[in-house]
DNA sequence: GGAACTCGCCAC
DNA sequence: AAACGTGGCGAGTTCC
């Protein structure tokens, strides 16, 4: 790493230790409760379960090691006894049991074991966690420097950078644990769009710094052959994250039409206008998974005609690494070692995009401590500044971090020639309730 | 009783 | 020709 790269890691670390001292406050009674009341519902889908004539088969089959959280013993009462065939198989070439194979399987076992399983996630792995990392109602997760390939962060005891958030009724159990300090409100400032923005500053490419901020939502719109006026938030992540991403870091049309297809049933998709998905690809003369892999054939081709030059691009930084055995990204980090076509493409990206953050909350923390602030902040999760922002003291920090996180920024990382923006959702009740405030 | 492995699943 | 990246963690399983 050069000097700028080393210093960025050093005041990092330093920023990272007043963090992890911060905490986050928990709401432990709600934790409690809400762990009994997960622990109720699994007992009565145990129950429902025991009823059925598969688990009946699967106690007589295994007596005493009777499991349910045995996947192998599923996978032999559906595939060997049942002789149900498999809907997929995983990398090793075992049958998969994942929600979205077990969810083709018809069984009135399926709908409770997936539901079994997410309770058991709610109860064994986030509220566990949460609980018995408290101290004194504080939560101190790790926040680490040093444990990742792209040096991005991560986090662990428990892990701060997975708590649920896309699905509902996990979302809301867990996220309404944390909660403000006394006079304060929870929330975060999150960079929009910033590592389709870190792909301009690589790429040059003069359209995707232009559409940067924009260029989910039009890809969604032409996935899915909507207008745009139609796109839901569910279906511009479903752009970004189905199509836009996968395409940037080396997959191609099948697969990805595969997983556009499967998300409009799992995430129930519908247009602005609450007409079902489905029925207007089939008015669109798109009525079948050929006819919509063609179609997204077709969408992707177009996108790398568009966004040609940062194809050219791609190919060049494949290239020098080839040549000289390591990629070094705009924000001065080295990368040496194996690594994919796919990876050398991430890796661009990915780091970077996190250093903005790491700089910001530099730059945040010393601002805060320099005058006392009574707000702080708790955590971080890759492009998202988690704080808990006094409200006698909201207008001045948000003004603040503004300055910091879009404008200072360009100053120190000369590389940065995209605009950059952010977004604050913020919250007195607790992390859950979050809605957005214009700054 | 623990290390190493697979699988499933949460986040960005 | 081949085909999306980075993590952490719980549970089961196998091996020592």
């Amino acid at each position: 790493m050069n000097d700028q790269a080393y210093k960025l890691f050093h005041e990092g670390t330093l920023a990272f230790a007043d963090m992890e001292q911060n905490g986050i406050r928990i709401d432990l009674r709600h934790c409690r409760r809400q762990k009994k009341n997960a622990e109720q519902q699994i007992s009565m889908l145990e129950l429902e379960l025991a009823r059925t004539k598969e688990v009946k088969l699967w106690k007589k089959t295994y007596g005493d090691k009777f499991n349910l959280d045995s996947n192998d013993q599923l996978k032999k009462i559906l595939f060997t006894k049942l002789k149900i065939t498999p809907p997929a198989y995983t990398d090793k070439g075992a049958p998969s049991v994942n929600k979205n194979n077990l969810i083709l399987i018809d069984s009135p076992v399926v709908k409770p074991i997936i539901q079994l399983r997410q309770l058991k996630k709610v109860a064994n792995t986030f509220l566990k966690g949460i609980i018995k990392g408290s101290v004194k109602s504080y939560l101190h997760p790790s926040f680490n420097l040093h444990t990742v390939q792209t040096f991005r962060s991560s986090s662990d005891k428990p892990n701060f950078q997975n708590m649920p958030i896309r699905d509902p009724v996990m979302g809301k159990i867990i996220r309404q644990s944390f909660i403000p300090r006394e006079g304060g409100m929870i929330g975060g400032l999150d960079y929009v769009g910033i590592e389709l923005s870190m792909a301009g500053c690589n790429s040059k490419d003069p359209l995707i710094i232009k559409d940067f901020a924009t260029i989910h939502k039009t890809q969604a719109s032409k996935c899915y052959a909507l207008k745009e006026s139609q796109v839901t938030k569910d279906i511009r992540y479903c752009g970004k994250n189905s199509f836009v991403f996968p395409q940037l870091y080396g997959s191609w049309y099948e697969p990805i039409a595969l997983n556009l297809l499967t998300a409009i049933t799992s995430m129930k998709l519908k247009t602005k206008d609450d007409k079902e998905l489905r029925k207007h690809l089939i008015r669109k003369g798109i009525g079948n998974g050929d006819d919509f892999t063609d179609h997204i054939k077709g969408v992707e081709e177009d996108f790398w005609n568009t966004y040609h030059v940062h194809k050219d691009w791609q190919e060049g930084w494949i290239k020098n690494y080839q040549k000289t055995g390591y990629i070094e990204m705009m924000s001065g980090f080295r990368c040496f070692g194996v690594m994919s076509k796919n990876q050398l493409l991430n890796f661009a990206n990915q780091g970077p995009a996190f250093h903005c953050l790491l700089w910001s909350i530099i730059q945040m923390n010393k601002w805060l401590k320099k005058y006392k602030m009574k707000s702080k902040i708790i955590g971080q999760i890759h492009d998202d500044m988690v704080m808990d922002i006094n409200q006698k003291e909201s207008e001045d920090v948000l003004q603040k971090a503004k300055q910091i996180m879009c404008k200072d920024i360009k100053k120190e990382f000369k590389w940065i020639i995209t605009p950059l923006e952010i977004e604050a959702e913020f919250s007195n009740k607790n992390w859950y309730e979050k809605k957005e405030i214009k700054i």
